[in-house]
DNA sequence: TAACCTGTGGTTTTT
DNA sequence: CCACAGGTTA
């Protein structure tokens, strides 16, 4: 039969492990344990369809819970296409996260337990508020009790700076959703004689405040389905679990599967999990890795494992390395066999370590071009960089910017925590009821009517002081029957505020559509949000006139359009909202709707409201808007854009490129308990608080006072985590890997390579991409990434690539050279080309295009713009000799036809102490990294450690574990006495790293830098103004720069990433010279700058990509002009000239983008 | 002048 | 989402 043929073909593409997970016993229970790239989602999708198929299981009797729902959406998408021949209907199959799989649950079941129809969804935003005033009510003598010995979780920090601790709503808030990942109630957990009462007592105050709202928060979604279907058999005919990434699934979760799977049996049944233990990177969100082994200790029935050890992911190289880093860990893990990749390929993960911080970002985006440019190879969507901390990101964006590299950022800012978004939510909720306290309080406070926290919070007391609802105390206090305090303006925005609500709620009782239109759009204008982005946002006081056109191009404005369509459609146009509404709001509103009876009406709207609030909370994290912006994006970048994103934003995804800068200690890992990492001196700790249960020393003692715990005890796992997200991270590449670390992290710290970059690990790694040594190994790479090199391609020469790359990375990263020139400027370079080009047409760069210059040779443009690109004379073809490389001190020369010459910016005095003499010949420098010995140049002995954890935990059946694995099932744990390992598992970075470390500076050298310092600051001293000028101007001679023997450590004086950055650009501090002059005249300000109509003429996109140097520039001249008598406190506050608040209003400004994706052309 | 409002630049990961 | 600076109001 047809269905038979259609599994044929589904199982025809499965390798042996995958089909005996899919077609496995549909009773029984089974675990798939599947590392990176071994086609978990195909498993899982093939299973589903053969449960169906085969099995006859009616769709509607399976649940499928994902991740995201991103990754349910995901799988349907596979599994209708899979089944787009066979009479099977997938959207009758219960398939979301738990999350929102429970909703469905509780809004058909929910009034079994006693929840009051009507519930809804409470948002962080809203909890952060309310824990954040129960914090602050609370009676003394919780706060006593929590400061006190007796308290049994830890729910204080130290104020501040000071040594002053208090009860921190962030922890408090985590204690919660800790307590209720384990499914117990306030009066459950009070009955815990392990109990802490301050915790006891917030818990409590939160649920009654919950319910108060008639509202539940995410983790009440499953704690009432927990609740539910423990007490009744809600769901009798389910007969088949499925759990996808298993590894992030807390201990609610994993009841909640049991309880779905119980069916109408007794026990449960019928469970498949799919997930990867060294993959789980959530344990911060009381995600338990070991319900693995949980799953088979209380597993009613049988339960087995297949593991996966195919890849069809990565290069056998990188998953030598990122199988070796996940061998670091010994204790606590099950070890499963190596993945075997489907390929070798010749090219090694790369480690490159940086000597100072403002090289990384620079050079990984230069490797990058490198790479992109090789035709017909990558596009930009290949690629992506991947950051374990979201500040990381600036630095990548900014380097990114600055060589017109189009990139997203992914999960930037979510749509629905865009401010204008959220007080758009909050109006809409004061409509929808007369209790929505928060709501009211926060809508109330923005747009900015002179209403601000003072008058907030003493309203928030007086409406909680009264027995009437929140919205009643403002009528009277409008009324004047609530005497209240205020001044006129804040009164008067109160009363205007009331009567916008009041003839909103009025409106409810239209016809639903009207009704819905009318709120939203009287909402938006009535509260002063339109006017504020039309006319007011993004400029000036005193530019703001209401009667001046409109900005409808205004992102927020088109963002709170957006906000409005979905607003409009959640409840008819469903498709994308489907599974929430159609579930959510089952027979109530949906057929008779009888226009003319307001009652009615007024149903389906506060329904509608119901449904609209329900789905945000629940969706919120997909990209509603993007949709179609994406397309647009992804039209107009046909190369592609670079991805940016966290580490836990990539799980799932894959590149054929990855990048992860910062394998540093303090990033990766990044311990987090107490503000300091583990550095320097290591002995962290001594803040240990937690006198109670800590069975061995661990990392971290604040984030894991856990006394709470009623199951397993769980051990501190924080490291071990952040080493599997360091192979979450590797495991993402398909090609090629690169590491990358900082010795100097901005300066005074020196920042020492991550711990897990032991010895072993970096044998398996090489310092230099070998992909781009030769013009053979360049085809090799074509080889390997499958696609071919087109020798047909007369402007481009491999040859060339190799040569300019070699240089490159001669040059220690620092200048991208092309063609055998530098490149000072990207726009100034075509990286499709890289040899005379026969004909001169298209093919250019827009930036080139518009600079309607031909070539990417440095000569034309210098002819099309002398003074504005190309003052400095070695832009001219044939710098590429070293001894031209850098700029002569005439490059702070002011350009022709400007007079400036002003005296704080005269260089003249800085050569002397820092040019060549000061700096140069004579001085030893750190070991740059293509040195450094502990790497190894070639891979030595490949043979991996065939190493087993040591790890049989005694309750969990570890003889299961491979059980049914069809392959070698050689490989099962042992004790390791390999003496390399612990050591390479030795917690203490300073024992296991000191032989990683660049070599320091010696002693005198040290000496003579803060010599240098201390000159540096008496000479400022000198010339009355504030030294950055002085680094800023100076260009450090950079002798032997091609003799590899004698590097140079980039000014190791300076600090400043700034300063240090334009040192290495001589065309910046050019660039800086020249709008240093422009704008002589005013004390202008960078936004001021950047909106310079002439800046536009040449290039459509100046204002990103100068961002950085306008940004110095402007600096520079208020810096300038704050002549003389420096009044301290009148000099610019670091901050307000901080490159990135400028490039922020840079890309304001240029409206490029906003939200999630943020696109530079 | 004191209180308050407003704006602006800093932060671990997220369903 | 906290802290600080600078403006506004009573």
């Amino acid at each position: 039969m047809a269905d038979n043929a259609v599994l044929e073909q589904i199982f025809s593409s499965l390798n042996l492990q995958q089909q005996v997970a899919a077609k496995y016993d549909p009773d029984l229970a089974v675990q798939v344990i599947a590392g990176p790239g071994t086609g978990k989602t195909k498993v899982l999708t093939s299973r589903v369809a053969y449960l169906m198929l085969h099995h006859k299981i009616r769709p509607q009797d399976i649940i499928v819970t994902t991740f995201t729902n991103k990754a349910a959406k995901e799988m349907i998408d596979r599994l209708v296409s899979m089944l787009r021949d066979t009479s099977i209907r997938v959207s009758d199959l219960m398939i979301g996260t738990f999350h929102s799989v429970c909703l469905r649950i509780l809004s058909r079941y929910g009034h079994r337990i006693g929840l009051m129809k009507d519930w809804r969804i409470i948002d962080e935003k809203e909890i952060e508020v309310i824990v954040h005033n129960m914090v602050e009510k609370m009676p003394d003598q919780i706060r006593d009790y929590s400061l006190s010995l007796r308290r049994k979780v830890n729910l204080c920090l130290p104020k501040n700076g000071s040594d002053e601790w208090t009860v921190s709503p962030k922890l408090v808030k985590k204690q919660i959703e800790r307590i209720k990942s384990y499914a117990l109630l306030p009066e459950e957990y009070k009955g815990d004689n392990n109990h802490d009462s301050a915790l006891a007592y917030f818990f409590e105050n939160y649920q009654n405040e919950l319910n108060r709202l008639n509202a539940l928060d995410f983790d009440d979604l499953l704690m009432y389905t927990f609740r539910l279907l423990t007490r009744e058999k809600c769901l009798p005919r389910i007969r088949h679990v499925l759990v996808d990434e298993f590894q992030d699934t807390n201990g609610i979760q994993m009841d909640l599967m049991f309880l779905f799977a119980r069916g109408n049996h007794h026990l449960s049944r019928g469970i498949t999990v799919v997930g990867d233990p060294d993959q789980s990177i959530y344990a911060f969100r009381n995600a338990l890795a070991y319900n693995f082994q949980e799953m088979f200790r209380r597993c009613p029935i049988e339960c087995s494992s297949v593991v996966l050890v195919e890849n069809y992911r990565s290069s056998q190289k990188i998953l030598d390395t990122s199988e070796t880093l996940i061998r670091q860990q010994t204790e606590g893990r099950t070890d499963r066999l190596p993945l075997r990749a489907q390929y070798d390929c010749i090219f090694a993960p790369v480690y490159l370590n940086f000597p100072a911080s403002f090289l990384e970002a620079p050079s990984i985006v230069r490797e990058m071009l490198y790479l992109k440019s090789l035709p017909n190879l990558f596009s930009y969507d290949d690629f992506a960089i991947l950051v374990r901390q979201r500040r990381q990101i600036k630095k990548i964006e900014t380097a990114l910017i600055e060589h017109r590299v189009p990139y997203k950022i992914l999960k930037g800012h979510a749509f629905w925590e865009l401010k204008e978004t959220t007080s758009m939510i909050n109006l809409l909720k004061c409509v929808y009821s007369e209790n929505e306290k928060n709501a009211m309080i926060a809508a109330l406070q923005y747009p900015a009517r002179g209403i601000g926290p003072a008058t907030a919070e003493r309203l928030r007391t007086i409406i909680e002081s009264k027995d009437i609802s929140p919205f009643d105390t403002l009528k009277r206090i409008r009324e004047g029957r609530i005497k209240f305090d205020m001044i006129g303006k804040a009164r008067s925005s109160l009363i205007d505020f009331v009567n916008m609500i009041e003839a909103c709620k009025k409106l409810r009782e239209a016809p639903i559509d009207v009704a819905l239109k009318e709120i939203f759009d009287k909402l938006y204008e009535s509260s002063g949000m339109k006017q504020e982005y039309c006319y007011f946002d993004g400029k000036k006081k005193a530019d703001r006139k209401p009667d001046s056109e409109p900005n409808y191009l205004n992102p927020r404005h088109r963002n709170v359009l957006v906000l409005r369509d979905y607003f409009l459609g959640t409840n008819s146009g469903n498709e994308n909202g489907g599974v929430v509404t159609d579930s959510v709001d089952n027979t109530v509103v949906s057929g008779n709707n009888d226009k003319s009876d307001p009652m009615t009406n007024l149903n389906s709207v506060m329904e509608h409201f119901r449904n609209f609030f329900v789905s945000l909370t629940i969706y919120s994290n997909d990209t509603e808007e993007s949709e179609e912006a994406n397309a647009i994006k992804k039209q107009k970048y046909s190369e592609g854009l670079v991805t940016v994103s966290t580490i836990h934003g990539a799980k799932g995804l894959e590149w054929p490129v990855v990048f992860i800068p910062g394998c540093e200690e303090g990033i990766i890992p990044s311990l987090f308990g107490d503000g300091r990492s583990s550095n320097l001196e290591g002995d962290d700790d001594e803040d240990s608080e937690n006198e109670s249960d800590e069975e061995q020393k661990s990392e971290k003692p604040v984030t894991d006072n856990n006394s709470t715990k009623k199951k397993t005890v769980v051990p501190d796992d924080s490291l071990n985590e952040e080493r599997r997200m360091f192979f979450v991270a590797q495991t993402r590449a398909k090609h090629l890997l690169y590491l990358s670390s900082v010795t100097d992290r901005d300066g005074r710290v020196p920042a020492v390579p991550s711990r897990f970059l032991t010895k072993e690990l970096l044998s398996t790694m090489v310092d230099k991409q070998r992909a781009l040594e030769s013009v053979a190994a360049i085809k090799a790479l074509y080889g390997n990434v499958g696609k071919k090199w087109l020798t047909s391609n007369s402007t481009f020469s491999l040859k060339q690539v190799v040569d300019d790359y070699t240089e490159f990375v001669e040059n220690r990263r620092e200048r991208f050279i092309w063609a055998g020139s530098i490149v000072r400027a990207m726009y100034q370079c075509n990286i499709q080309r890289n040899t005379t080009p026969t004909n001169l047409t298209s093919e250019f760069t827009t930036a080139a295009v518009q600079l309607k210059t031909g070539l990417n040779s440095p000569e034309k443009i210098k002819t099309v713009s002398p003074e504005r690109y190309a003052p400095s004379t070695d832009t001219r073809p044939g710098v590429a000799s070293p001894t031209k490389k850098h700029a002569p001190m005439t490059s702070t020369q002011t350009p022709p036809g400007s007079p400036n010459k002003r005296k704080s910016f005269a260089p003249s005095y800085i050569p002397s102490r820092n040019g060549p003499n000061a700096l140069g010949v004579n001085r030893r420098l750190f070991a740059p990294s293509n040195e450094r010995p502990q790497l190894q140049k070639e891979k030595s002995s490949p043979t991996p450690l065939s190493l087993q954890g040591s790890s049989q935990k005694k309750s969990s059946p570890t003889r299961n574990w491979n059980m049914v694995s069809t392959s070698n099932e050689g490989a099962l744990p042992m004790k390791s006495e390999n003496s390399d390992l612990k050591k390479a598992a030795d917690p203490d970075p300073n024992h296991s790293n000191e032989d990683l470390m660049d070599f320091p500076a010696s002693d005198d050298e040290l000496m003579a830098i803060s010599d240098l310092k201390s000159k540096k600051v008496s000479d400022s001293a000198m010339v009355d103004r504030p030294d950055y000028g002085l680094t800023a101007v100076a260009e450090p001679k950079r002798p032997n720069i091609r003799k590899p023997g004698r590097k140079l450590v980039a000014a190791p004086i300076d600090i400043s990433e700034k300063s240090v950055s334009t040192n290495i650009n001589d065309e910046e501090s050019q660039q800086k010279s020249r709008f240093f002059v422009k704008d002589e005249s005013e004390n202008t300000t960078a936004a001021e700058l950047l909106h310079n109509p002439d800046d536009m003429i040449v290039d459509n996109r100046p204002i990103i990509a100068n961002a950085k140097t306008l940004a110095d520039a402007v600096r520079e001249t208020s810096a300038g002009s704050q002549k003389g008598r420096n009044k301290v406190k009148k000099e610019p506050t670091p901050s307000q000239y901080d490159i990135f608040s400028q490039l922020n209003n840079a890309k304001k400004k240029a409206k490029m983008n906003d939200g999630e994706i943020i696109v530079i052309d």
